[in-house]
DNA sequence: TATGCTCACTTGTCAGACAAGCGGTCAAGC
DNA sequence: GCTTGACCGCTTGTCTGACAAGTGAGCATA
């Protein structure tokens, strides 16, 4: 296709561009930790040189990595070298990829919600029985209970409070799939919570929803702060959605 | 920073590559649904004229779009231009994405496995409720039945089997889900039925649970086809982890 | 010692070049 | 008339060379 093709072997039956060939070679060393979390990679003229192919080849692979989320460029804006994503940005890609799916494949949201209670009501009843620390949800309920009015400084904190629940499930895999829905569902959402007529009164409901499930689960009654979540959950989303 | 930066109106605020914000115009074209699905897109050199960037802006953002899982790559070799992908496609990327993250975090095996118990029991079990068509389960299962000791065949059958189920649940995003985590499971545990000391024994065992779970569904029995399919899921990788 | 200047290096972007493959046109041959 | 083969343009993949702008290190000066 081009002129010198490196020291590539690649077999003729793979027919891929060069430049994803790359992107996979050093996906390969990244995600088999062959370079570790945090590492600044080489400057783009020296990976040319390592690999053997030109620039504009490195930066398209460079760039499928970032969009991948593999890699994050860095702070500063003209030194910035790419470096090795750290799980927080990789997750984020993940949820974005997340949301490109549900929105194309126009998923209801009543699906995303429904998947959402299924995953959480077996989050807080694995918490229950398990009685991790929870000083993180603990706080998060402070938080609201001091957001007053303020719908932005609640919905943060009822961000961290059901992250808190999910990573008390103790199962690594439900935070990732909760923060990629979170994602798709606040896509089709919007800023509900701002139309609310009196957010005043549904924040203080809400916030008293949170503090019933979080004594449930310290309490040990892994099937009532299920029920208490599902319905949670549900009801938010019967009173926002449409 | 380079030269002529077009007829972008970019708030000096958000400073980004070109490439990166010319990838988000087209994404959020393509999401949106101005464009519909298969669309082929224009040639670089006209998308280079129509948004007045440079070929390898352009270039790098058509990457970008592809390491979404947006944009897929025609078939042919040199005239191939980039198709709004389908679904399809585009859960293949999440599902790379998802397994990008499990193996960077290093989410445990039993983890990916226990949310695929839940995933899937809760699916099974709707699907005994609503009793939606199952021909597409019942030929996987006729398949597996016909696969003998050919791990490959049976392999393919299952796939087939355990998204048939997926389906059935009736809830759209089970299925994106559970795409995601099979391709993260799998690259935990790769070919394990390979190392099957008699490949034979293997299928024909779980063949005969796989029917098992279909009867119960389609005798309405929702709750034995949950503790059926968990057992199905659960014992396999205790087998075959390790 | 603190401060400011210069310079090498980096990324972002563009333009131009060429190889290889695909599709259509058009003429020659049956 | 229909098939076949050469040819030409367009497209993608890749490389090279160029330049603007920003960053940081080293060095000179107050």
């Amino acid at each position: 296709m081009a002129k010198p093709r490196a020291a590539f072997d690649l077999r003729a039956e793979e027919r891929a561009p060069l430049s994803v060939l790359v992107s996979r070679q050093l996906r390969h060393a990244i995600v088999s930790g062959k370079v570790s979390i945090g590492t600044e990679l080489p400057s783009e003229k020296e990976l040319t040189r390592e690999l053997g192919v030109g620039r504009s080849t490195v930066r398209e692979a460079l760039r499928i990595l970032q969009a991948q989320g593999l890699l994050s460029g860095g702070d500063t804006v003209s030194t910035r070298r790419p470096r090795v994503s750290t799980e927080e940005v990789l997750s984020l890609a993940a949820a974005q990829a997340m949301e490109n799916v549900v929105r194309l494949a126009q998923v209801p949201l009543a699906d995303l919600v429904e998947l959402r209670v299924l995953l959480e009501g077996a989050a807080v009843e694995a918490a229950a029985r398990t009685k991790p620390a929870l000083a993180d949800a603990r706080d998060a309920i402070a938080a609201m209970e001091a957001a007053g009015a303020d719908v932005e400084a609640f919905r943060a904190a009822d961000l961290r409070f059901h992250r808190a629940l999910a990573d008390a499930g103790g199962n690594a895999a439900f935070p990732l799939v909760m923060g990629a829905l979170r994602a798709a569902i606040s896509a089709h959402l919007g800023e509900a919570l701002h139309r609310a007529p009196q957010p005043r009164r549904a924040i203080t409901k809400l916030t008293r929803e949170h503090t019933a499930i979080l004594d449930a689960i310290t309490a040990g009654h892994g099937t009532r702060a299920r029920t208490l979540i599902t319905r949670h959950i549900r009801g938010f989303y019967r009173e926002r959605a449409r």
